[in-house]
DNA sequence: CGTGAAAAAGAACGATCATTCGTTTTTATT
DNA sequence: AATAAAAACGAATGATCGTTCTTTTTCACG
């Protein structure tokens, strides 16, 4: 006979993975006791042993989440008139979120060469990411709108490295500043492209 | 009375910090244990113990190495006629060297943000990089040689973020290719620099 | 060689951690 | 309200890890 409705184990489920997340940005994956979750949570072991069922869960259950804010964000990117205004803004959505969520990024992604469950889920985002950006680019060049001297593969490894530079910096550099940074790199980005003359307002 | 000379000391020492380079590379600081590296090196944890107080100190002297290596390679970078071609250079070279090696400095990028010595002794590694290319792009600017759009603090920042970007990806993505990405990266850079037309063979 | 101190060995210790389990509390249903 | 099962609690457990300590080996010097 079930107690809790759906909803409510849904959100302490998350409210634990809320809690996790802060103490792994925090101290990493490995540095972090159950108890400091327990702690950060206001749940007994007990009770955190029955939404998840090991530390490596809770870990998946992380990578899940941002696999899923990832991929929304991504979705939903305005592909307006003015390319390089709505990269410049995807940009600074990112660097605009709490440091703790780009910590934790990066966090992920090393433990994605250590941890085979981990590995699939990032590969996952990954190419959900890659094939966003480049879907977006191949139909900008088809359009005539950019003009890149590499072949449209190329072009998004190179961008993508670009803005994993970006987070990986901003998470890692505290004297990081994405208002000076952001203007160089969209110029350097732009050389990739290599908008047409006539994007910037048609 | 001393026993071995300090050669023979600084040695064992050395071996041990490979040891160490290698589990920490492939694990992670803290899930590799001084088991592990006792394991690595053939050393027994009495004799380990000798030559590193702690588990802290052995990280802190991978880091020290770590930048001293950094340090020598970017000091004799060879700034000869061909600019783009001379950093087209030294991004291969650091591509080339063993992925063991790229791991450990992504390792050491994050454990700085959470241990203080380690975050010492990163700080210090960035200021000389940064000193190097920032010293580099003046020269080169007073000589008329680069034409940057923007300040060269602004332009070191940049490219440091891509340089980074191309690390962590190395490191990260098993399907990396350096060949690959560097070609479009560099154009990137070129964007950024400006090297003025005559650059490339005057 | 013999010696004494440094170096190495590796079993053992204490601390810490993930996880479990017996008990108590909560809650949807009667 | 009464109840029965789910949920939560938190002390206990067993494993693991960093470090120490006692013993043995090695080695430069007399």
């Amino acid at each position: 006979m079930a107690k809790l409705s759906p909803e409510t184990l849904r959100e302490r489920s998350d409210h634990i993975l809320d809690a996790a997340g802060r103490c792994f940005a925090r101290a990493g994956f490995h540095r972090t006791t159950m108890q400091d979750i327990c702690r950060e949570a206001e749940v007994s072991p007990g009770a955190l042993y029955i939404y998840f069922t090991s530390k490596e869960a809770l870990i998946a259950g992380i990578c899940e989440r941002e696999r899923a804010e990832f991929a929304n964000r991504f979705a939903q990117m305005p592909v307006g008139s003015d390319l390089m205004g709505a990269l410049a803004n995807l940009g600074r959505q990112f660097l605009e979120d709490p440091l703790h969520r780009r910590l934790l990024c990066v966090e992920v992604g090393i433990e994605a060469t250590r941890n085979p469950k981990v590995g699939e889920i990032q590969k996952s985002v990954e190419g959900f990411i890659r094939g966003s950006f480049h879907d977006l680019f191949t139909k900008l060049e088809a359009e005539g709108r950019i003009a890149p001297t590499f072949d449209i593969d190329t072009v998004v490894d190179a961008f993508m490295t670009i803005a994993d530079g970006m987070l990986w910096r901003s998470a890692v550099d505290e004297k990081f500043n994405g208002d000076v940074v952001l203007p160089p790199l969209l110029q350097a980005i732009a050389a990739l492209l290599r908008p047409v003359a006539d994007e910037a307002k048609p």
